[in-house]
DNA sequence: CATGAATGAGAGTTCATTCAT
DNA sequence: AATGAATGAACTCTCATTCAT
């Protein structure tokens, strides 16, 4: 098995390995210093390149941002796709239960990136944008989910799918960010087993 | 009957009209450019008062935004306090009901000021601090009425009313600031209806 | 007899102190670098101010530029302003030779500012249309004198005097530039009359 | 018959291709943005060759542009190499308008190549030299031309040739770029009979 | 002949803040 | 209480050119 790079051409890989070097440094510099305070400079002078070879790359911060996003970025989307088609209300609880699980323990597990990405969401609409994407895409998956559920007769029908899958991503985003900042403050289990059982059940009896 | 202000020595009454002359054009800067682009010599020109006089009377930017924000926080935290005694479903559904559109209806009130104040949570700390005051604020709340309700026999005694308080405000959250940025997307009678209905009696049958 | 400047209060006259520090850095830098090659950072330098001090009195090179030519375009001005009132053709052409020996004797007599002047006209649009005022400046002067001497029954009826006086003025400005660049090459007294005679009394017998 | 350029080897014949490929961009890059916005890196991204391959045939922006300047400027030679015998005034007369006619044409006609040539006239050294080599070279013609009507007694001697072929030639030039960069606001007939005129018959009756 | 990754000097600019008056 | 001239650190970004392949 061979590393589809390595049949590259010399001055491309060479290329590639600069590229490299530039998102690493980005990375740690962005860690470190959080996204407002982080410089381009900070990112040059980590990775030991030439002033103009970063603008080889990236355009500007927010660029070389969103490129370190888009890995993280994509796990999530992988979390949003996935299948969903309960029988029973219990299966539907119980699935729900793993993909909130699986929501948030990745943003968990990216924990140090995650606080920057928040922060950046604040400061750059192009980064903000891209998060947008990400939400739109979950609410639209979450939005067929439970049209499934209102078809198979599980969900009630008065409620509209696509407000209904916007609230309750919203909750989930919101916790997520709450334990980003503050893991210590809540046990994650409680948190997913009172947002799942308000969501399928509601508070009223 | 006197105005107090009237009654005061005529320095500290210049001082007041200076002060309130450079919050009405701080006001006006930061609607026009944001947060992020307005700057305190713009505000100072406006105002036409010297360098140095704003310094005397705010810290910073952010502590002038802070100093416009309170008022208007003030009236969201005058939602937050609403008396909430329901006897039976039906009641708490129309009190949520109600409180809910007191909210979103304050928020889209002072829409442009409020677009001014998303952006300026993103970039500042403090500013984040302060709403985050408010949010607090709401969910310590609402955390109370649910206890209420419990006790009444009204909610289920399960969930857990701080988690669950905040879940529910955050939804609310969410949707507000969805309306001001977009405030064509969404019928504001749907989204009350559809939030409150999935607060109270959840999704599943 | 008082100096108006020394009945400004102390802060202005710093001001205005600081402004000429830098009008005379830079006419300095201006002199010994030309126009591109000059920079603002140079002129900071030389004025021994701070960074940010050289804004506050100009927008960047070219303002500076332009307020260092402003005093010379003056002294044109005054020269395309000479009354020009003859009774005979022998007059016109003793006025027109001494007005033709007044332009070239100023640019002459300001060499060095106007070589940085003709590199500025090539390189900023601004500074260009400074000059194209002061060329048009002069070609309307030209034209009322041509206008005159034609009411005088001096000067030829079915020339244009917009178009004559723009090509007579082409031609003197050309001379002037020529000049300016290459004192050597020519005697000043023979540009003059040759000029002059071309002007008054055509090639042609 | 045979193009000789297909008798040339195929690596001259690639050579000569890649040449005129790096021109034509070039041109396009210089209409488009203007002398000095266009960049040496447009150019080689239009053409569509490597970066270190514009320099091999380049040696900078410059020397791009001469090159391209070139056939404009040979047609203008041929302009001045009119040749110029009158028997009479009104052949002189006939001629004369006739050429001027021709220089202003040709410029008109390469009006947009003509825009640009005259910012880089103001920007470069090297273009403005080029530029004057066929100042020279219009004024040394006419000069003979001068010369030889004062053989024929047609013109005045008293007039010096080579200074009375230069400020005619000025006044031609600078109404030329006039009209390349104002085409509306002058009839070229009207300048050309009114210029014509001055120089055969001067001002004064 | 052709390539294109890498370079780096340095230009321009902004703006919150101070402090002597 | 009010002023406003002066500051300067620090940033972004460009682009002609080289040189190893």
């Amino acid at each position: 098995m061979k590393n589809p790079i390595d049949q590259l051409p010399a001055r491309q890989q060479q290329a590639l390995k600069t590229r490299h070097k530039l998102l690493q440094a980005g990375k740690e510099v962005f860690l470190e210093n959080g996204f407002q305070k982080a410089t381009i400079s900070q990112v040059i002078k980590k990775a030991n390149t030439g002033y103009g070879t970063a603008y080889v790359y990236f355009k500007n911060k927010d660029e070389l941002f969103i490129t370190l996003m888009e890995d993280l970025m994509n796990q999530f989307y992988e979390v949003a796709e996935m299948p969903f088609k309960p029988q029973a209300k219990e299966e539907a609880y119980e699935n729900i239960k793993k993909q909130v699980r699986l929501f948030l323990r990745l943003a968990l597990d990216e924990r140090d990136m995650m606080k920057v990405v928040k922060e950046a969401i604040g400061v750059s609409p192009e980064i903000e944008e891209k998060w947008y994407g990400i939400r739109e895409r979950f609410i639209e998956r979450i939005s067929v989910d439970i049209r499934y559920a209102q078809a198979q007769k599980l969900a009630k029908k008065q409620l509209d799918p696509a407000l209904t899958a916007r609230g309750w991503f919203y909750s989930n985003e919101m916790f997520m960010w709450e334990l980003v900042m503050n893991e210590e403050k809540y046990q994650m289990d409680d948190v997913i087993v009172n947002l799942t059982r308000m969501y399928t059940g509601g508070l009223y009896e």
